[in-house]
DNA sequence: TTGAAAGCGCTACCAG
DNA sequence: CTGGTAGCGCTTTCAA
């Protein structure tokens, strides 16, 4: 009567003639183990092509590795980047990503971060804004470690990665300024998403160093798509129509922008020059070509990959807060090409 | 003296003063509740905002609830718009989405085709090609169900998903016979990859049957990006400057292409019209706006997860393949205008 | 340096 | 309709 076939583990164990335990250990424990143990033991996990359950791991040890990913919309090309950034480092540290849209048609934010709590996930990287303080809450007691990308987020211990917005668009006002545009306006996104406050503060703060009054109306607030570009231009030009130049708060938006203006009769950019921010593919693929800020998305991805794998690894929960800006580059094109004639 | 503390499960059984059984039951299980009782259990969960452990259900049920999506290139805008609609079918049912590119500098295929298995993945989404044998193997005896993205796999009871890239091809080689076009050639992606292959017999029948010979050197295949649609026109007027259109296997290609030619001093589409495939937003932005071929790519990913979970729902592993084929629509626009004064 | 054994939280089976 | 309980595959004590 033989006894009943062993599997998983203990099929490795019978197999290199040890215990369960030793295999455990070989598979990742850090007791010594001998060199002779170990050999035997790698070559019947090789020989039986066995894989630790990740279920039951998780089931001991209360860790699932693997993170999420939470993004405002996929279909911008920003996330899709910063998405292959955090695999470039997660993969290899053994770690399964798992990439959420919060603008689902049959899902909003709330209940996508309570999904991906409920998988015990062990870090979040959040891209997104607006999470209720149930679901802060739920966050916080929940343990998981979370990473915020572009923007700070009201979570003890949780560290963030951006780029350096504020500078971005420091440059970019300048670079207008200086080839003679006076009239600039902003197209910002959903005007209390932090990307969006940082972007307009650059704006308004180079602006206003330069000796240019800037004034409330200047900026419109809408949302980080093409459309929203769209309705940006709609609303600055209900209110003035005297801009010589509009800054937007990322590609998206300038894209939509230079489209509408194209529909209104004005040029681009002989009567207004258009900016953008993030240089997705298409910013250059446009005509005409759209000058922007060069926004690090794999970087960010994988730094904010490494902010959590670290956050795993230390023992101590009270680490202090990191906070890392990427800096960032201006990319002149054609969409604010000085226009001699016109001034 | 109390007894300890129980948590999980125990704990909402507790809290409800039924067995743990019955709290696992009205937790999706199948044997009837009485309506009492299923009331008593919900309250406690809500109570206690209670989520079972993925793990521990993992471990006894076999199943995870998650299935993975790999890509060949998450730059490429058709295949985020395939994951957002893979999650808007498999979040509502519960399932986590990991979404994996096969083109990271750090892996390669077989290794993302390891690390989802070993994760235990109920299903995936396969959009890659180039499996080795030893790896169809490992999917085949893992017992995870596969769905293939535009191409068949081998793999016995694997349903796929595609568009109909033949007749889209035959829409688009219409098009530019109907608009004068003559001497038409082919910048491909990998070569046999299944999508190139359809794409090309798309393109060669139609010619063929409009009574236009096809010559083998007609054809050129590179990659399906932006890069290898630069080299295709290289290839192609290596051997021969004469074409007055260039159909390309994706959009990608197709704006590479434009770029290229340009350079190369052609107009398009006045000396030579060009065509894509997938509509990426791209497509309507460029200029001259690209003629492609709408591929519904946020629907194939829908069907392709419901194909998952219906699979998962089976109880019989027999049911037969399915095969769906969604429809396109050909989009005209500037690149393909015709262009009566040059001929 | 290694082994034995106790559970992690759940589902599924067996009883009632 | 409901409860008791074995055990999924692993990690982690505790002992040797």
């Amino acid at each position: 009567m033989p006894t009943k076939k062993p599997s998983g583990i203990a099929a490795v164990a019978e197999e290199a003639g040890v215990s369960v335990s030793t295999v455990s250990q070989v598979l990742g424990g850090n007791r010594p183990v001998s060199a002779q143990t170990r050999t035997r033991v790698e070559a019947a996990i090789d020989k039986l092509d066995y894989r630790p359950h990740p279920g039951a791991r998780s089931l001991r040890s209360h860790r699932t590795e693997s993170v999420a990913l939470i993004v405002p919309d996929i279909t911008n090309p920003f996330y899709p980047l910063v998405a292959a950034g955090m695999q470039d480092v997660l993969l290899p540290a053994g770690y399964l990503l798992s990439v959420n849209d919060a603008a689902l048609p049959s899902a909003n934010i709330g209940e996508v971060l309570r999904h991906v709590l409920a998988r015990r996930v062990d870090g979040i990287a959040l891209g997104t804004y607006g999470l209720s303080e149930a679901d802060l809450a739920r966050i916080a007691d929940s343990g998981t470690r979370v990473v915020a990308l572009g923007r700070d987020v009201e979570i003890a211990g949780s560290d963030y990665v951006e780029s350096d917005d504020e500078s971005g668009f420091a440059k970019v006002v300048e670079h207008l300024l200086s080839t003679g545009r006076r009239r600039i306006a902003f197209i910002g996104g959903e005007e209390n998403a932090h990307p969006n406050v940082l972007r307009l503060r650059g704006y308004r703060s180079t602006l206003s160093a330069a000796g240019h009054a800037t004034a409330a109306d200047d900026a419109v607030f809408t949302a980080f798509t093409r459309e929203g570009g769209r309705e940006g231009v709609d609303a600055l030009f209900a209110r003035n129509g005297g801009w010589d130049a509009v800054v937007c708060a990322n590609d998206l938006i300038a894209i939509g922008a230079i489209e509408r203006l194209r529909e209104l009769g004005r040029s681009v950019p002989g009567d207004v020059a258009v900016t953008g921010y993030d240089d997705i593919d298409a910013a250059a693929l446009i005509s005409p070509s759209l000058t922007t800020v060069e926004n690090p998305a794999r970087e960010i991805g994988r730094t904010a990959a490494r902010l959590l794998l670290t956050r795993f690894a230390e023992t101590d929960e009270g680490a202090a807060t990191q906070h890392i800006t990427l800096s960032n580059r201006l990319v002149i094109r054609g969409s604010t090409a000085p226009t001699p004639q016109e001034r």
